[in-house]
DNA sequence: TTCTATGCAAAATCTTTGCAATTAG
DNA sequence: CTAATTGCAAAGATTTTGCATAGAA
């Protein structure tokens, strides 16, 4: 899914659920379709004020995360450091996890088919009805681990 | 690894480290030791005040789980609740991923050989000395799908 | 004795809520 | 006009830190 699609698809979801348009949510869209891997909300809140983009009030980001997560449009996701972040949720193709290097912090997207295999077979035979996974590699990156 | 080598064995790796004992933290390895799944700081503290366990303080509760952590005798669990939880490390029939029901919160472990096997594979081709991974799968428990 | 362990209280950090003003439809 | 959106400030919740005391080796 294109960056931009997202962010359409984002306001045709919010606007069948009856919602209207505003100037921050607008623009944490705009942030979070060109970003491909996770945010804090504290990091878009920066984001935005850095950039030439309208600034955001911290409630404000922190709602519209809520929402967007309740629609389905982000996913959180918690790599160890303390903080919620979150990222658009994509297709098939742009579905990713994360590799995060526990000395410096950092945090690499990787994807794998056999995994993915792995956990959808998995997922029909557990006493849950799953909406989504999420999987989260530690360890050292190259540059720490020398 | 059953819950009494567990203590031993984190026992030793803190005097290794050159720790000294204290009661405060043996309460809390007897604790986890006896525990199979993720409990947050908050939860321990509780746990030790209600049980006929030694008190303590919650300052204590978090640098002890920082300590264990760093000595990889614990791991941190992250299962979207806005809090971090820990369970002991444990041996591969031990070892265990976790399932969480996003409405009412429950979580439930689980583990899944064919999952492991693309995990190790995996862990082979990635630009990271792995060391440890967590998998969580969310969705509607039973209860909560009706 | 000497360094670790611990409790307490204060501080820091992240997140949520209440409320009033603004804005979209 | 009516309900959603937003900002601000205050409140909450979780986690960390500073410091003094107690305790282990």
């Amino acid at each position: 899914m294109s960056s931009a699609s997202w962010i359409e698809d984002a306001e045709a979801t919010l606007a069948a659920a009856g919602r209207k348009r505003g100037g921050a949510r607008r623009a944490v869209l705009e942030l979070l379709g060109g970003e491909r891997c996770a945010l804090s909300a504290l990091e878009i809140e920066d984001s935005l004020r850095r950039s030439s983009a309208r600034r955001v009030s911290r409630a404000s980001v922190y709602r519209i995360l809520d929402e967007l997560e309740r629609l389905h449009l982000v996913q959180r996701v918690e790599i160890g450091q303390a903080m919620v972040r979150y990222e658009r949720v994509c297709d098939a193709e742009g579905h990713h996890h994360h590799l995060v290097c526990d000395e410096c912090g950092v945090v690499m997207p990787f994807s794998d088919p056999a995994l993915e295999r792995a956990i959808t077979n998995l997922s029909e035979r557990v006493p849950l009805a799953v909406s989504e996974h999420e999987i989260v590699i530690h360890g050292a990156c190259r540059d720490c681990v020398g």
